[in-house]
DNA sequence: AATGAATGAGCCTTCATTCAT
DNA sequence: GATGAATGAAGGCTCATTCAT
């Protein structure tokens, strides 16, 4: 009947994106568990029906925040990881980034930390598998030469990630709780000095 | 022994202790929001009732379960911990000494790690709070000695924690869920290796 | 017509007055406390949710009926009341409209006289204070020419509505709980005589 | 073993007062309904043995509290009529008398007003009826030679209770529930003047 | 007389999802 | 593509009452 929601047709990307950002929004304030599909709508401006059009299910607008927030964490750190040119610099970096990346989205950031509890569709879930080889691939083969060459540990492929990212994804998690007083960005030198400490070699 | 407030009948710990055993095993089979109080009950023998008269909700069964583990975790900890001499020999027993324990009880890791989730009443949190300020106590008093020494890195107090322990207890949390090859107790070295290498000072 | 908000369907209009019905005849059959949500479902044909999308709880329900109870009650007296012509008309009229309307609809009568078990929800409270002071307003407005003009008692306004109405609300209540053999039309007359004894000035 | 409370037994007779009172106490805060039997145990510092070993039933309870309370009420009553000499009179004292009453014991008078809502034990009830009939009989055996004599109406028995008590009540109940501003002792010679003017014959 | 752990039927309410319009 | 009324299975929790000690 021609009200106000009608006419804001500026297409269908438009409202998905409104989906999404409500949605992380809900999750922030009320938890992925306590937020209902009502409320996302309610936030959102859409129809419960038009919700379950764009994505079928709960767990389907879940999955959508978590793939888009990924992708865009992921893609960040790659592009600049190129640009570094030493095993310290790599290694730094990811702390770093992390950091500034997490100071800048930290409701993504922290909807990413507590993704353990989403059962993902099917459909998402194999997307996502592919989206983490890709990185997987794309960063271990940035770092495979300077262990080649000896300037990292070699260690068995799935203890990286934890020594480096590790602490200052807990430091993070704390603080996006409210549990520490510094902001990551103030922190992240320490970090960045711990984990190359951790994974130089020393000749 | 006895509780603080009243002398309990034989029966009335035993009742508490198997339903919290039942709640810890439906957890790890269901999940923490999936298992029903009636599970709790079927698995326990409790009636409904009575779980309500021990716990209150469903979610003071959780506190419960949480409550116990953590401290058996730090007292273990601690009683170790007071037998070490070094700076290294204390880094590393923090590492190692998790590892074991993990392997020793993994469901009941798994749930520690998983806490965030729960909505604790406002006693447990209260207590919680109190078993927390003590167990940092208890163990920074027993490091602060050797920072001062200059043996360990002077760092930010909310830092120690995720240095030491954020690569071992990602490392965990992975292979918990199935994504890692080796247990715990094989990379035990490596980890506390990482951690000496960050928390050591060089001179 | 249409609600103030949106043009309802057919059907929506329907449902919530079968909804109406079948709950106070539930309240009848079975008192307020001890009808069940799923009574007046059984009763009215709708399903659990879609009585809570309507009426948001029981005591929603519930407010439903005693809100839409004392507006026909109201208003079939205020229409009766303009075309009454001197002070004694009209207090008689209170007396008697009222044995009329009570005889005329028991159950609902019941109903509005055991209302103060009804923990009303915020908003249906705010309607009700809006409609009685509506109602209050209307009535004093006709009755007060005739103190002005010294036909009937001048009295603090908290004592008007108990005096008149007080008697025949007492006896209309213990008729309805099975009480009192005469129902309310065949002594309405002595009803009014005592109300308008009570009320008159003697000049 | 030799708490406070194994104690104090100072009797059966105290135990039974203390629940009786407490019961009160909490029907007044959150009503009947609403109060649990464990509410009253805690109040009262009965246990739950206890007060079913005194009382049966919560409906024992409330009966109990009710029973005592209409007593004093009609005993009170009853007394003070015997000193009356006119109709005039002992109309008049029915009305204030009740003022005097309920503004001295508030919640007592509160919880008699809603007694429609108490499940009576069958031997409550009958006792109740017992009491009933017995002040009916006591009181309108003290009115009936003024009838008789024609200083009273002659009206169906059914309704001179209404009549003369009706309004009060309304009133009071009002009050009790905060929606009145003055106290019924202020306002007890408007209600007796009512009382009076609706049963008095004109000669 | 007192105690309080145990019982369990039953209730209100939530909420993801469907589907007719 | 959009809308929102309808669905109904499922779950957490209450609470009067019992009974062994």
């Amino acid at each position: 009947m021609g009200s106000r929601k009608t006419v804001m047709r500026a297409g269908t990307r438009a409202r998905r994106q409104s989906i999404l950002s409500a949605a992380l929004d809900c999750f922030t304030r009320f938890g992925l568990a306590s937020t209902t599909v009502e409320d996302i709508c309610r936030e959102s401006g859409a129809s419960i029906g038009s919700l379950y059009h764009h994505f079928g299910s709960k767990e389907g607008v879940a999955s959508g925040v978590f793939i888009d927030g990924i992708q865009r964490l992921n893609a960040d750190l790659v592009k600049k990881l190129k640009r570094r040119k030493s095993a310290e610099a790599g290694v730094r970096l990811v702390v770093t980034q992390y950091c500034d990346w997490v100071t800048k989205h930290p409701d993504l950031a922290r909807f990413l930390l507590h993704s353990r509890d989403i059962a993902f569709p099917d459909a998402a879930r194999a997307e996502l598998k592919r989206i983490h080889r890709d990185y997987i691939v794309e960063v271990f083969s940035w770092f495979a030469p300077f262990v080649t060459a000896g300037d990292m540990k070699r260690l068995p492929p799935d203890t990286y990630v934890p020594i480096i990212s590790g602490p200052i994804q807990d430091y993070t998690r704390n603080w996006l709780a409210g549990q520490s007083q510094s902001s990551p960005v103030e922190v992240k030198g320490i970090f960045a000095d711990a984990a190359w400490a951790a994974m130089r070699t020393v000749r």
